[in-house]
DNA sequence: CGCTACATGTAAGGTGTTACATGATTCC
DNA sequence: GGAATCATGTAACACCTTACATGTAGCG
């Protein structure tokens, strides 16, 4: 059952406009970032392969060997084709949730770093989306895309703001956890809370 | 660089009680669901390499063929080393997204039958997590995992509540572009909304 | 001239799924 | 007895990352 996902990645980004495999790469590292990705060993062996169905044309640029890669006709009717393919998402696999679940093991307070590790990073994406979304605003009268760009940017800042908001919660409550645990007698009026 | 991540997800459900290997794939898909999954063709392997490493223990059940696999002492400080890695989640791959960032070649129709689809997904997962937050409260007071299976519960919650959200205000985003598209004219007076 | 960024590619290896094969048990 | 479920396993294959190899261009 092959995905072709990657395939419509690379046919999709070169649809914004014409680029080298390089470029190719460093467009879905910092554009698509936040929901995709592709490295060099499926970059450039998917650029071959579309330029030999003649989906993408490869143009020299000048005299070096670096070549630019432009998408054809064929190669947009195909995108479309890929675009409307059912969804078939990777089974998940939350590293961070794994360990809070088996967290009794782990003990409260590195459950406690983790998330505040997590609430952090995502405030920091939170700061980057602000400065995407500036920038799909300013081009957004000459660009037919940007309606899209700004649903799932939209997409990411909703997410993470609930992940901080989840965050905010769950500390509060290993806050409760560490407390009751170290003070084992939860009736005890003389024990007060540190 | 090996991840071993399996192997924690394996011992940590074996932590909870004892199982055979199929009723752990049950339970990491019913249990874990939201946030892991696991196969047979990595569950088995798996097993076998924890038994002979001495950190699970099988016991055969009566007469049949089928064994109970048990976490010994060693394999719960094995899973304390695990849980207590760093997290190396896998690269991002958001079929959605990638669809609606090059919405523009699928139409916005299908743009919005997609956010659509996704949102009922969203709001049936919602409606199974009331269910096993009833679970997990019953057996609260008889169960020390109970305050950690409610935070991954509740982070499921708060991301599950973010994407609908998400969702309506992207329905509404694409009802705006599709009436703007067909009625090119925008201070024309006499189009009506159909 | 050396460092950094740009650029292209390959090979090895890990990870994980799917499909298949096989058989016991339970329930109707 | 037949169907569904429980149960165990393997082999093929798809997917993807990492590390390596190689070279150019621009800049201080």
């Amino acid at each position: 059952m092959r995905r072709n996902q990657t395939e419509a990645a690379v046919l999709g980004a070169l649809s914004v406009q014409p680029m080298t495999g390089y470029a190719l790469r460093e467009a879905i590292r910092d554009v698509l970032g936040h929901f995709w990705s592709e490295s060099f060993g499926q970059i450039y062996p998917t650029l071959r392969a579309l330029v030999q169905q003649g989906l993408v044309t490869q143009i020299p640029s000048s005299s070096n060997g670096r070549t630019s890669f432009t998408l054809t006709e064929p190669g947009l009717v195909r995108l479309r084709e890929l675009l409307a393919e059912s969804i078939q998402d990777p089974p998940p696999r939350n590293g961070l949730m794994l360990r809070l679940y088996f967290g009794r093991h782990l003990g409260p307070d590195a459950c406690r770093a983790l998330i505040a590790q997590t609430k952090a990073q995502a405030e920091g994406q939170l700061a980057g989306y602000q400065a995407i979304r500036d920038d799909i605003l300013t081009m957004a009268d000459s660009n037919q895309d940007s309606p899209y760009w700004l649903l799932t940017l939209s997409a990411g800042e909703h997410t993470t703001r609930a992940l901080i908001a989840w965050a905010d919660e769950a500390l509060t409550c290993l806050a409760d956890l560490t407390s009751t645990e170290s003070a084992p007698t939860p009736t005890s009026l003389e024990t007060p809370p540190n």
